[in-house]
DNA sequence: TTTGAAATTACAACTGT
DNA sequence: ACAGTTGTAATTTCAAA
């Protein structure tokens, strides 16, 4: 994981669809060498996987909110509840006040009311407190040019 | 958009490398006709980009962090302020008890406050109040399969 | 790094509904 | 007109030298 290695993470989260010919052009590599780097950082799973990122407005998500879940018990063993609900986009243990914090996207309010009631449903919930988004400025992907993680060398 | 468009997205979400012609092949189209139906999905923007999505751990995001931020005053135009601090992943106006809620990632924890006074330093931010991550369930796309936005036939 | 064969994409002209 | 099919040229991938 050098520079390179980063500067070809950039551009692949830019623009996955460029051939290997014009990301080695512009990291300064052949496109074999370029194909083989990404090719490890794919195998390595540092790429997890090369996606289609879609307009939630266009399949169902309009309406986006943040929903901190309390409750009775531990929740560590809870992840299948709570994947099994298709709108939870994302969810996390948190330190804090709640157990839970998951990320909703539904196309309208009454949909939102329908997960909550499916959140609740879950055992061990004990309560749900909605955030809803009125505007989203920006979603996007860490930077791999941001500062490392100072990993001590072995 | 009609359930193959949607059968395409799906396809598209989990792997965007395969070839027309295997996305043909599932969805049941000629490679042409799955290549002219994804041109148009890009064109119209429902697919907003094809990217390659990055282990965060790998480039200095181990942390992850939702921080609501409280301000004095109204921060509907301050986006770009946000989007200068590359931690800064997600932002959001939000209705509730705080303005705006940040999902933010840094390699550590030191690294987490500094990315607080950065926010702290921003024109009309009053406090913040910091929700860490303590393990990540699951990060996904909304699936192009669920419910539709049920829009009225005209 | 370069090479070259195999595969894929992009773009025709054509066909049927 | 419109979306899909087939065929073909130009690129791109990818393994081997």
């Amino acid at each position: 994981m050098d520079h390179i290695d980063r500067a070809l993470l950039a551009q692949l989260q830019e623009d996955a669809t460029q051939s290997y010919a014009a990301l080695g052009r512009t990291v300064g590599l052949s496109p074999g060498a370029a194909h083989e780097r990404v090719r490890k950082l794919r195998e390595s799973g540092v790429i997890r996987r090369t996606t289609a990122e879609v307009d939630p407005t266009a399949i169902g998500g309009a309406f986006l909110a943040y929903v901190m879940v309390d409750s009775t018990s531990w929740m560590g063993d809870s992840a299948n509840a709570f994947a099994a609900i298709p709108e939870v986009l994302e969810a996390h243990i948190i330190a804090g006040a709640a157990s839970l914090l998951l990320k909703v996207r539904t196309p309208t309010t009454e949909q939102l009311q329908d997960v909550l009631r499916r959140i609740y449903a879950i055992d061990g919930v004990s309560g749900t407190q909605a955030t809803v988004s009125l505007e989203t400025f920006f979603e996007r992907q860490l930077s791999p040019t941001t500062a490392e993680p100072t990993a001590g060398r072995p």
